[in-house]
RNA sequence: GCGGGUGUAGUUCAAUGGCAGAACAUCAGCUUCCCAAGCUGACAGUGCGAGUUCGAUUCUCGUCACCCGCUCCA
């Protein structure tokens, strides 16, 4: 039924140009030239965006006794990204060989040398070969690249009003460990999820809304005894793995990737990536979400910067230990990307005339679509549309409702099949008499005459959990 | 940030140193209209800024954005 029909850059092309056309997802201030990698969130595209967090929240938050939710700022203390260590490992020494063009981390090059000849290199840059072309000393003094966003509080741009904006809403977290387990009577094995805005000064982002220096997060960090840490962390693996297959995304599309120990981030002792079939950038898989074993690192650190107990006192066992964090780090912009990529299909399908024609379809789950159902009068004439705007109006108390009475009804189903509208209700002439219309399916094309009053329940069975 | 490529209507594409076209989409109207039907009409464009020129969308430079490849991705 679904052709592939095109090749992937071409299904990419073609997501980029219908997310604009249809108002998913546009260059950020366009009108002025644009500015760069920044993305905005259209009339549909934040509706499947808020879908999928909403997804997210229930699954994590709402149907579980365990997990409880938070919103912390953006602007923490500055002395909390010290602790975490971003601002020591974000912080990386480049510099460029001025004969080939590379870049190297400048502190990588002088561990090299140190490593080949027993002592470091007495004039520093200057003694050393570019690895890729052989020339030396063609370098660059070294430049500092933070990959925190800065800014600068109060009265005057001060290096004292210097704050960062969040590179992880993780951290929200860790400072509120003792707030949360004390006012909700929690204690471990539970968790504490967040979703929000998160800021990166990537060096390279790019990939449409793949890696934005602006973007969202849904993270969880899931507080546990340590030595129970492992085995949680496989069962966050199946839980997050089904989460995206219960919501549509096509097996094949999704894969693991166990990072290798060498390359672990500064906090991590196992990361398990979720990738997905991005096919953006060259690569075919690329991370959707991150599974890590933080262990008591982050704890421990605040521990020790703030000075308070961020310990667990276990009245069981009479001890006191810091609990092991695993933690599942999603990309709610990433996973609109993922979720818009895997529900594009194109069909052939006859028109009126008998002739093959394409059919693009976006294939959401109904749980996700932007628009829930589509009310059409299948003519302007006949006091169709009085009646067809009654039925919108009482639909919309539960769904998001599109009405659409602007051409032929062939042309306005191709529509909403284009933005993943799940149900289409015709109101025609005979509804007038039998008070009755046809709900048509966007998967199927099946139709199905339902009585007005019925409508509403019909739809209701089908949207459960929309 | 470096190297290469690309910027024409909402989208996909034409053309030109001298009035910038089409298709589709959008909007309005007609049509008892169930899978992009037909007819009529409307809206709408050379990314931005300089330079050369009588005249630049076209040539040159700069800039901005996007794509490909590097570097980075905690």
């Amino acid at each position: 039924m679904a052709s592939k029909g095109k090749n992937d850059s071409a299904r990419n092309d073609s997501i980029v140009s219908l997310s604009k056309r249809r108002g998913f997802v546009y260059p950020s201030s366009e009108i002025y030239g644009g500015t760069r990698s920044a993305w905005d969130y259209g009339p549909l595209g934040v509706e499947l965006k808020e879908n999928i967090r909403r997804q997210w929240w229930k699954s994590m938050v709402q149907s579980r006794d365990d997990i409880v939710g938070l919103d912390s700022a953006v602007i923490l203390a500055r002395d909390v990204w010290v602790a975490s260590g971003h601002v020591d490992t974000f912080s990386d020494p480049l510099s460029e060989c001025q004969s080939c063009h590379k870049r190297f981390r400048a502190d990588h090059l002088i561990e090299a040398y140190e490593q080949k000849h027993d002592r470091p290199p007495a004039n520093g840059l200057a003694d050393i070969n570019c690895p890729n072309c052989g020339v030396k000393g063609a370098f660059t003094p070294p430049r500092q690249f933070s990959g925190l966003l800065k800014t600068y509080l109060g009265p005057v741009d001060s290096e004292e009003g210097l704050h960062y904006l969040r590179p992880e809403t993780a951290q929200g977290i860790f400072v509120n460990f003792l707030n949360v387990m004390t006012s909700s009577r929690r204690k471990p094995p539970f968790g504490i999820a967040q979703t929000g805005k998160s800021f990166r000064n990537e060096i390279t982002p790019g990939n449409f809304i793949f890696r934005t220096r602006e973007f969202e997060q849904m993270e969880m960090e899931f507080f546990v005894e340590p030595g129970t840490d492992e085995t949680w962390h496989d069962y966050w693996l199946q839980e997050r793995w089904n989460w995206y297959l219960d919501l549509g995304i096509r097996a094949e599309n999704l894969r693991f990737y166990e990072h290798p120990k060498e390359k672990l981030s500064h906090y991590s002792k196992r990361t398990v990536d979720i990738e997905y079939r991005f096919n953006f950038g060259g690569k075919e898989f690329d991370e959707l979400e991150g599974i890590a074993n933080r262990t008591d690192f982050d704890l421990t650190a605040h521990a020790k910067h703030s000075g308070a107990d961020l310990t667990y006192f276990d009245q069981e066992k009479g001890e006191r230990w810091t609990p092991y964090v695993v933690e599942p780090a999603a990309g709610l912009t990433r996973a609109t990307l993922a979720f818009l990529l895997d529900a594009y299909t194109e069909d052939e399908a006859p028109n009126a005339k008998g002739v093959m024609e394409k059919r693009t379809v976006m294939r959401f789950d109904p749980r996700l679509a932007p628009v829930k159902v589509a009310v059409l009068p299948l003519s302007r004439n006949a006091d169709l549309t009085p009646k067809a705007r009654d039925l919108a109006a009482s639909l919309r108390r539960s769904w998001n409702v599109d009405f659409d009475d602007a051409g032929a009804i062939g042309r306005r189903y191709r529509r909403q099949d284009e933005i993943g509208t799940p149900f289409a209700v015709t109101v025609d002439f005979d509804t007038l008499a039998d008070q009755a219309v046809t709900i048509r399916e966007r998967d199927t094309m099946a139709q199905e005459r339902v009585g007005l009053d019925a409508v509403e329940g019909w739809l209701a069975q089908r949207l459960v959990g929309a």
